[in-house]
DNA sequence: ATTTATTTTTAGGGTAACCTAAAAAATAAT
DNA sequence: ATTATTTTTTAGGTTACCCTAAAAATAAAT
């Protein structure tokens, strides 16, 4: 059994060996050269990512290491074994489950769920779980437009892109965000964004990268580059 | 704000001194003489429920008394400060709130909900509660037929008496049970015995004070004295 | 190839729980 | 009212996590 900070070490390490898809048990059929590679993450990284200091970590890696939950050679970085991926995984699929339900049962605004189902994603009952599971429906992205592992630790892959990507005069519909921060949601809220909604490209300034489009046939508005590079869309 | 071993502590303490029906904040207007007097909670009654030794008990006991959560005197066991009521009474609420969400709406059988309440009771966020009671449609009575407090402490109090009380021929419905051992919730079940059942009393055997009932209209059974003393009933 | 800079580890401490066992206080029994 | 028993506290120790700062290893720069 692990505990909290265990938890917690592990799902912050799987996050940094998996940086912008989050592939799941499967890498393999990922397309190639989209970085399946397995990557390592480094003592500051990890202590960086949970606002902790790189003694604690080494010290905690010792431990994880131990257990056989993490591959670990002193000054070589950490990589999660078959078995801290599989508890990663389930951390991974609890805290987006608890999100959508926040979200879709309760009614929260998804800029405030985070922190919360980082507190639920550590009950670790398997019935919880699968009930909740049932419950919504068996979803398979949360309300970020990031996939849920289902109880095999399979998730399904979109392959959105980025708004910037999109040529102008096309429509296609916001999937996902890339970045989580509650600002950078409250923004999108404010401008009427949210994930399903149908976004037209205007216009695209070469200058600073930035677009004008409407969303959901609106009044049109412009994007910054940055914000366009953090909106996730399909065709 | 409380560590996790300090809320447990404190709802301990109140369940201590709130021995049978689980009175909120207004022990006033509890029927007179129904030992509306303050008890207090002995060191070595909280280790016991704790499953812990007194030794961590008086430690802990000091601590909370620096926090004006407890009064306490050495050698005089603890008895909660206004301050620490509300606490407890606010872990009690989020506790009954998730066993009913877990019975009602995630389907899980009585007896299973208790330890996962037991975790879920120590997410603070207050938003949570209030989403969560206002989903469930502020229910007033967890599935085992306790009170759930509302946001500012209040319960509402049955008149339900034990099925021992009542007389032959008559009809009552179940509306809770003292003993939470899922072990009898179990036994319960089997029998078809659930809150909101008809129980009508056929017999009743003045040797050892079993009963022969009936539950539903199906065919009678016998009770012990023991398994009636834990069934709450309203005429 | 040294030196310099960065990263990581180790060593030594701190805190919040917990425990056991001895000492002290309160309660019960003769 | 002493003595015996039970309850409670205190004292000293353990573990899991965190921290800072010095030492060691690695990586980068001249």
């Amino acid at each position: 059994m692990l505990s909290l900070a265990e938890e917690n070490y592990i799902k912050t390490i799987f996050k940094l060996q998996h940086p912008n898809p989050p592939s799941g048990l499967s890498q393999d059929d990922l397309p190639q050269g989209t970085e399946g590679e397995v990557t390592t993450a480094s003592t500051n990284q990890i202590a960086e990512q949970m606002q902790t200091r790189a003694g604690s970590v080494s010290e905690m890696l010792k431990k994880l290491a131990e257990k056989e939950l993490v591959h670990y050679q002193p000054y070589q970085g950490a990589a999660l074994t078959e078995a801290g991926k599989r508890k990663a995984i389930q951390v991974v699929r609890r805290h987006r489950l608890w999100e959508t339900f926040l979200v879709e049962t309760l009614g929260f605004a998804w800029d405030k769920v985070h922190e919360l189902a980082e507190e639920l994603e550590h009950i670790r009952s398997e019935e919880l779980t699968e009930r909740l599971d049932a419950f919504l429906n068996h979803p398979k992205f949360d309300p970020h437009g990031d996939p849920i592992p289902n109880n095999k630790g399979e998730v399904s892959h979109r392959q959105h892109v980025c708004l910037n990507r999109i040529n102008i005069g096309n429509v296609v519909t916001l999937s996902g965000v890339e970045d989580h921060d509650p600002a950078f949601l409250r923004y999108l809220e404010s401008k009427g964004i949210s994930i399903g909604a149908s976004l037209k490209i205007l216009e695209r300034i070469s200058f600073d990268g930035s677009s004008m489009i409407s969303c959901n046939n609106e009044p049109p508005f412009y994007v910054s580059r940055k914000v366009a590079e953090n909106l996730l869309v399909m065709s």
